[in-house]
DNA sequence: CTTTGACTTCAAGTCGACTTCAACTCCTAG
DNA sequence: CTAGGAGTTGAAGTCGACTTGAAGTCAAAG
């Protein structure tokens, strides 16, 4: 539940930083990217103070770069927000297209585990039985 | 397509391609980069022949690749191989390390996955409820 | 007052893994 | 014989997302 916008304390990059795990150099970066839809303030010494907001926003950006969201489409989508009202529906094509995407990488990835994890057991066994030379007989027999 | 099904059934680069999905450009590369234990044997027109355990191989690479394993590791486990049998540990301990990798890959993009589908969930609701101006607020109020 | 450390800007450099390019050779079909 | 398609080589280029560098500003601590 988020609290009104009066008393918000601000937070330094430093800070944002911490809290996201990104480099202050990304944050910067990000910005200048245009990835806030909002401007970040500066305070008296022209330094950049985060809302809570925005630091939360930059977190939701770790996680969708981590999973592969390019810098661009979250512009995409922030571009959007900038606009105010009325393209909702847009932003949420981007965001259950996203979505999609990260389970079939999910999908993949738990594929290619499964490839990695047969391998592992062959060793296993191979190793407990003594049998480990065997793998190698006239090629990389081992799958 | 030159049809040589005959005794040990080599692979032109072209079929292994078409097998593991790698491009033939691809192929050349990974050899190039030593990702194959025995050598890459070559028809009397100095064409490449694969056997079926390379395009195996090559077919276990893609999974390996495609769940992060840098081209250097993949290296250093075949260099492995290629010394032969006696070290059989450390080829397993590579292997399981990258299991646990990619399971911790998993581990990530599910995260990942659930504040994304978070925001569609919030998205959802407020389109079928008609209110989804509100979603903008004083700022991407939308987590 | 000086040092420390966080901050500022803009520009250039890095990285891995391909991908593309250029300039060939070779085999088969028509 | 000629065209087409698959193959060969080494070198150079591309890409996204940072990361690093240079050169400076600012505020509080010792």
């Amino acid at each position: 539940m988020t609290v009104t916008t009066d008393t918000d304390a601000l937070l330094s990059i430093g800070e944002v930083s911490e809290r996201t795990g990104l480099p202050t150099h990304t944050l910067r970066f990000y910005e200048q990217e245009g990835l806030f839809a909002g401007p970040v303030r500066r305070n008296a010494a022209g330094r950049r103070m985060y809302s809570e907001e925005q630091a939360h926003w930059a977190r939701v950006c770790t996680k969708l770069r981590s999973s592969g969201m390019p810098l661009p489409e979250i512009h995409r989508y922030v571009a959007l927000v900038r606009e105010g009202p009325g393209n909702e529906k847009e932003r949420f094509a981007i965001l259950r297209e996203h979505e999609n995407k990260v389970a079939q990488q999910v999908a993949d990835l738990q594929e290619a585990l499964a490839v990695i994890h047969t391998k592992v057991e062959i060793y296993e066994e191979a190793l407990s039985a003594g049998t480990a030379d065997q793998l190698w007989r006239d090629g990389p027999t081992c799958d």
